[in-house]
RNA sequence: GGGGUGGUAGUUAAGUUGGUUAUAACGCUGGCCUGUCAAGCCAGAGGCCGCGGGUUCAAGUCCCGUCCACCCCGCCA
């Protein structure tokens, strides 16, 4: 009696046959990746996460049982049983295992399946809803598997490098203590403590401080963290960062080891040698150029601020109101674009800028002899246009974008995207392309209209730079104060941000007042770190990087859910295990938790 | 919380100014075929047109509401 081939190791994967393996016994298991049946003889390509083998049924070798292996159909799970043969003349130069093919000897079905919801192939045009109800399917079409991949290699490397650098992989607390300063919190009810909740982590910050504060003195972590704000194309509710902390660093010692560390993400994972150091630009050189403190760099297409030029006023209400309110003026120069524009695409970037906030785009078009064609002309003096188009280098064919308005903020941000949008239209962007720069030099504060205070830009335990620390005692005016916090941005994304942060009691003790957190507040917030920076603290400093971010550049895909196992949709809900769900009332009862009355 | 786009066989889409039996491709079922690799040829089955109201002699199509997904703003220290 023969042996079930379900009961026999398989004997090569389906991406490894080459033709040196002719004539060699070989038995492989795989799903149905298609069939072609010729009725004397059947093609099966069969696939694991390894690669595609052809598999050929002969009448001449199988008999009655080709009867069997007709009914064969996708996705089936399949073990095949045959010898190596050469393909003589009809060889596939597509794939890797295209020389040979096995010739079936004995097969078994393993697993059969069922109409499938959608077809489990790389150029499957199924909705991405349908695909995420059936994840397990999908999860099998290899370029899904190839992202899947690309995140292992990564997180080994990522390991490997901090660990041989000395850092000690330490695992911090799921369930913590509700900190409800900056996003808002994942709860979890104690049911020991009815009433109380944990909190899942944003980040593991306090904690990696603290271990700062025990003599760990390099910790990481691959940690997953959690919000509960609404999401994005590049946003999950539960996602993992590449976290790291280190005790007596100067700025310089964990800029050159994160570089090291990207230069080795890039060389193994794309072969592609990065060039070290990285640029640096401050907070203020990134809003003023760019308009956003995570600047793409891969082109120029500057922001210029026109407001001194036009200070005096011109006579156009939209610039003068912009510069009397406070405000900027500010414009890029499309160059040698002024023709391919045309009205309805200008107004399609109008509409656009309108979606951050600017109330309208003014635009001029540069005519052959240096004039502008521009509905505001009239009111530009001949010499007022002169320095203008100085200023913007303005030539024949340039295309103006103009950004006005009292809040600065609005002009930054409006024209920073513009300018981004206007490099894809243009093709300013090539493919492939990746341009690091660290933005450093942060503000400590921004200023909160709706809760009338100060708010830490980057966390409340960032260090103030040293030389702004007099700022304190100075009192008034902390808006200027800048951080020692610095941002790696990469093509206009931010994939880490990080900081050295404050290791005295009493400079944390005047962060907190300046963003008039209490002591009382303070206490029962962050009592813990309050005190352990009391203990003999080492100066420290980290960051953390946003690992699927970085997969997602690295695999070139336009999705975080691209690279994410499990994904939530944009209502954070996962839509196979349908997860939130409801629960039972006696579930409730034992957390504590009012029931939902019945309406 | 606000705005935009989409939802029609298993899947992806078409469906005109509202009008007779709602199309096509792939998939599925059956048949033919020994060199395919997007296999080919023939036949067939398959529909709560997201869901709920309304207008109308008549609704996939028009109106109102609602659900789901995606994208954007707010939000995300």
């Amino acid at each position: 009696m023969t042996t079930s081939l379900e009961l026999m190791e398989r004997t090569h994967t389906c991406g490894e046959l080459r033709g040196t393996d002719e004539g060699k016994t070989v038995l492989l298991k795989g799903w149905v990746d298609s069939w072609r049946d010729h009725g004397g003889c059947l093609f099966i390509d069969l696939r694991d996460r390894y690669g595609l083998t052809q598999a050929i049924f002969n009448y001449a070798e199988l008999g009655q049982t080709l009867d069997a292996a007709s009914s064969l159909r996708n996705e089936f799970v399949l073990a095949v049983e045959g010898k190596v043969v050469s393909r003589g003349e009809n060889i596939n130069k597509n794939i890797p295992t295209g020389e040979i093919e096995i010739s079936v000897s004995r097969f078994e079905v393993l697993s059969p399946c069922k109409v499938l919801p959608f077809e489990v192939d790389d150029d499957t045009n199924a909705h991405e809803e349908l695909r995420l109800k059936h994840r397990y399917l999908d999860l099998r079409r290899p370029v899904v598997q190839k992202n899947l991949i690309l995140r292992h290699r990564l997180m080994q490397l990522a390991r490997n490098y901090l660990s041989e650098h000395d850092f000690m992989e330490i695992e911090t607390p799921m369930l913590t203590k509700s900190t409800p300063e900056g996003a808002r919190d994942y709860l979890v009810p104690s049911r020991v403590h009815g009433g109380s909740f944990y909190a899942l982590p944003q980040s593991p910050q306090l904690f990696k401080q603290l271990l700062m504060v025990s003599g760990y003195d390099r910790y990481f972590q691959i940690a997953r963290c959690f919000r509960d704000e609404d999401l994005r194309y590049d946003r999950q509710p539960e996602f993992t960062q590449i976290d790291l902390e280190m005790s007596f660093p100067t700025e310089e010692t964990i800029y050159g080891l994160m570089e090291g560390m990207m230069v080795l993400l890039w060389k193994e994972l794309l072969g592609i040698e990065l060039q070290t150091p990285f640029p640096r630009m401050t907070y203020a050189e990134a809003l003023d150029k760019y308009g956003r403190d995570a600047p793409d760099t891969r082109f120029e297409m500057f922001l210029t601020d026109l407001t001194d030029l036009l200070k005096d006023g011109c006579g156009f209400g939209v610039f003068d109101g912009a510069i009397e309110g406070g405000g900027l003026v500010k414009a890029i120069n499309v160059k040698g674009k002024a023709k391919e524009y045309s009205r309805k695409m200008i107004d399609q970037l109008t509409d656009y800028v309108k979606t951050f906030g600017a109330k309208g785009m003014a635009f001029a078009k540069v005519k052959d002899d240096g004039t502008w064609q521009a509905g505001f002309a009239k009111f530009l003096s001949e010499d007022l246009m002169k320095a203008l188009s100085e200023r913007l280098g303005a030539e024949a064919d340039d295309l103006l974008l103009f950004g006005a308005d009292p809040k600065a903020s609005i002009v930054n941000e409006s024209l920073g995207r513009l300018r981004i949008r206007v490099a894809e239209e243009i093709g300013l962007i090539q493919p492939k392309q990746y341009s690091f720069t660290w933005v450093t030099h942060f503000p400590m504060f921004e200023y909160d209209e709706e809760e009338e205070r100060y708010v830490a830009l980057h966390h409340p335990f960032t260090m103030p730079r040293p030389e702004e620390l007099h700022k304190f005692e100075d009192g008034g005016d902390l808006s200027d104060m800048l951080a020692n916090a610095y941002d790696l941005v990469l093509n206009g994304q931010e994939v880490g941000g990080g900081s050295l942060r404050i290791h005295r009691e009493e400079i944390q003790k005047k962060v907190f007042h300046a963003l008039k957190i209490g002591e009382d507040e303070a206490r029962a917030k962050f009592g813990f770190l309050l005190d352990a920076l009391g203990y003999g603290a080492p100066p420290h400093g980290g960051l953390a990087f946003g690992l699927d971010r970085l997969t997602m550049i690295l695999a070139g895909t336009s999705s975080i859910r691209d690279v994410i196992a499990f994904p939530k949709t944009t209502r954070a809900s996962c839509l196979m295990s349908e997860a939130p769900s409801e629960v039972d009332d006696k579930q409730l009862q034992e957390l504590s938790i009012a029931l939902r009355k019945e309406t």
